[in-house]
DNA sequence: GTTTAAATCATACGACCGTTTGAATTGCCT
DNA sequence: AGGCAATTCAAACGGTCGTATGATTTAAAC
């Protein structure tokens, strides 16, 4: 039975229980993505974590159920960093004004975070930023669970820190928004290609200044629309 | 021997030269966009298309080299229109200020109307927005030869249009504004999710007018880093 | 020490993959 | 009509895929 199954009263092993089964999701998480979902076997996953074949599908049911446990894994705390930023966002404005750029601080900051949180060096970033742009239904049939109270603690908040704008231009900014988080963290190539011969800066709080001052502008620049409308 | 390689001087068949071809390119952009590229198996293409499974090694060498024909083909006739579209604004704009609104214009419109221009209903934009964040090195080698002109032409544009901005603040904004584009191609799940029960707009001007607008405010906030530093 | 369930293992199944081959067919050319 | 290159075709190649099976090993419970 699953290690993570404790309805049987059954101490779980300290030795190997759960050993297998987190060796699976950390060659997973970093083979998916480097090389894709659909690219990446389970063969190759077994054999970097140097786990028996057959584990993947006695412990996880499915390769399908297998990704969605590497998402949820690590969006996990991530999405619960989220929530306490900006709790603590809303906290420190009080009645007065939500600015928009501490909500964005909070929705965008644990992300880029993440790639050190692990311990050692992942790049799940990457592999969130696939996430969006993966085919096939199943991804959107995660999004309630991977970021259902994520998504409408911080509906409200941008509707609030964009009060000149609808439910609707708020929504279209925001997935705008997503996108180009999305898009930095799934293709760095192309913004060498862009760059040419420059250097990217890897520095997480200078591109977290640089994504944020872009995000506001942006989403401001939609709120204002009936304003400037012409 | 291929039928696009007239040096043989034979004249090209006018009933079946060609059409195979066709039918393959118009088949594979169809799945490519809809399942993914290492979803979609040659197999389920030829069926599609009603072919034969091995034309396409004739006609093409290899699966990677029809993913570059599928793309090669829809993005001449869109980064020709972005050029024209961008020489007009710039001779409208003569010696005085170029509009960013312009060329963002010039750059994002003819990807969003690309839907038509097949003739039939094509899901193109969905497999462009794809491009950008499929794993694997190939994407980024085909860069230079799917974009490489007007990757030049804009980033001088861009710069132009952004006085203040130095050049890698430009082609940062340039990158993120490219991710709202591509997120907005690629991820409708989201802004369906995003929008809850509230139906998204699919005329074309209304996302262009939303799309552009976002990315000038984004990237007139980040130009004006400098001034706004504290 | 025996029991028992969890976990790991080697192995195999059927299906599908991209690619190749060589023969059959087509249709323009002389 | 005959030649010939371009094209289409059925069939098969070797590999890899996700998953299933049944035996074996592990270690906690009694």
């Amino acid at each position: 039975m699953d290690s993570t199954d404790l309805s049987s009263g059954r101490v779980e092993s300290a030795l190997r229980g759960g050993v297998t089964k987190e060796r699976i999701l950390d060659a997973a998480e970093h083979l998916f993505a480097e090389h894709g979902f659909a690219a990446t076997s389970l063969r190759k996953i077994t054999a970097a974590a140097q786990v028996n074949l057959a584990s993947v599908n006695y412990h996880f049911r499915s390769k399908e159920s297998l990704i969605v446990a590497v998402l949820i894994r690590k969006m996990s705390p991530i999405n619960a960093r989220r929530i306490e930023l900006l709790d603590a966002a809303e906290k420190r404005a009080g009645e007065g004004p939500l600015m928009l750029e501490d909500v964005l601080d909070a929705f965008v900051g644990p992300v880029l975070r993440a790639r050190q949180e692990g311990g050692e060096a992942s790049n799940f970033p990457k592999l969130l930023g696939r996430v969006y742009t993966e085919p096939g239904d199943w991804v959107a049939r995660i999004f309630p669970q991977a970021l259902g109270e994520v998504a409408a603690r911080f509906r409200v908040a941008f509707l609030k820190a964009l009060p000149a704008s609808e439910f609707v231009d708020a929504m279209w900014s925001m997935h705008f928004a997503i996108g180009s988080l999305a898009h930095y963290l799934a293709a760095p190539a192309l913004l060498s290609f862009l760059l040419q011969e420059e250097a990217a800066t890897l520095d997480v709080e200078v591109v977290q200044a640089r994504l944020v001052r872009f995000m506001a502008g942006g989403m401001r620049a939609l709120a204002a629309k009936k304003e400037a409308a012409g």
